[in-house]
DNA sequence: ACGACATTGTTGCGTCGTCAACTATTCCCG
DNA sequence: CGGGAATAGTTGACGACGCAACAATGTCGT
């Protein structure tokens, strides 16, 4: 056990400014998505990633992953999204334990239907304050911690 | 209406880097402070707060705004916080209506003790990689979003 | 081939956090 | 001064999520 470096205040600042701006943007934006499209960002999120997949559905396990999120956290978010209609579960072929989450054409007119809202107030509340130098750093930076940090 | 500025590919991956390696940092941080003291990561902060705060206590809610969280999480945090025996309750003198968290003694000494380990890991989760100027750019940056998302 | 072990998805349970409603108090303007 | 509006903190109802336990299924070594 050395002595602890404690943080210098610059970097205190730093570490604030992203704690605290995370914050306000995380739940700014998840205002704008339920006020506007009746979607939370996690489920926003997870319409994306099936939406991104091929044939627009998941393993429960790869959604998980997708989302770092527990298992049992899926489950409950997909049976919430079917209950919506937005998503399906499908028996998979080849692992009979396995299922699928498939988008479904609601789900995809949802999706549609709140994106555009969603990627202005991205622009709005994130990218438009940052210099393109920061947001590389942010790219860069974030992508290496990111790295490390994966189980 | 006009058409939607989606994100090209550089802001895609800036936008998931960060998402990404936030939820990482925050859920490594958390697991570090309860298993190594106990402790949530939000408990953490709220006595940090309180530490940072003159006589050691503050307002309901001057301890809501600087935590970013709603009235009714204070009171059922304080709550918990008092039960641990880490925070204790105390009348305001000038404001009937107000209540005071107050750090107390073993409050302190759980933060001192917390505190070590938890600034370890932020530098070796967070710091640690990134350059001096992609810290610089982050701290300028988040501090201008928070800025403008401030309510 | 077969038994030990791993993996998948779901569920019960507990915790945490928000919104809306409520009481008590304070503020402020006519 | 007096009374409506604002504010402080709490609570009830509810939703979201994680962990641990579970049954079902798959995998692998021998």
């Amino acid at each position: 056990m050395g002595e602890t470096r404690w943080l210098d205040d610059r970097e205190q600042e730093t570490w604030r400014a992203y704690l605290e701006g995370t914050r306000l943007l995380i739940q700014a934006l998840d205002r704008q998505l339920e006020t506007d499209s009746g979607v939370s960002f996690t489920d926003y999120e997870l319409l994306v990633h099936l939406s991104e997949a091929p044939g627009r559905r998941l393993r429960m396990r790869d959604l998980a992953d997708a989302s770092f999120t527990s298992r049992s956290g899926v489950t409950r978010a997909v049976t919430r999204l079917e209950d919506a209609g937005w998503v399906r579960r499908v028996e998979c072929d080849d692992d009979r334990r396995g299922m699928h989450a498939e988008l479904t054409e609601a789900g995809a007119a949802k999706l549609a239907e709140a994106a555009p809202g969603h990627v202005s107030a991205v622009r709005a509340y994130m990218f438009d304050h940052l210099s393109k130098e920061e947001q590389a750093a942010i790219r860069d930076g974030y992508a290496r911690m990111r790295a490390h940090l994966r189980p």
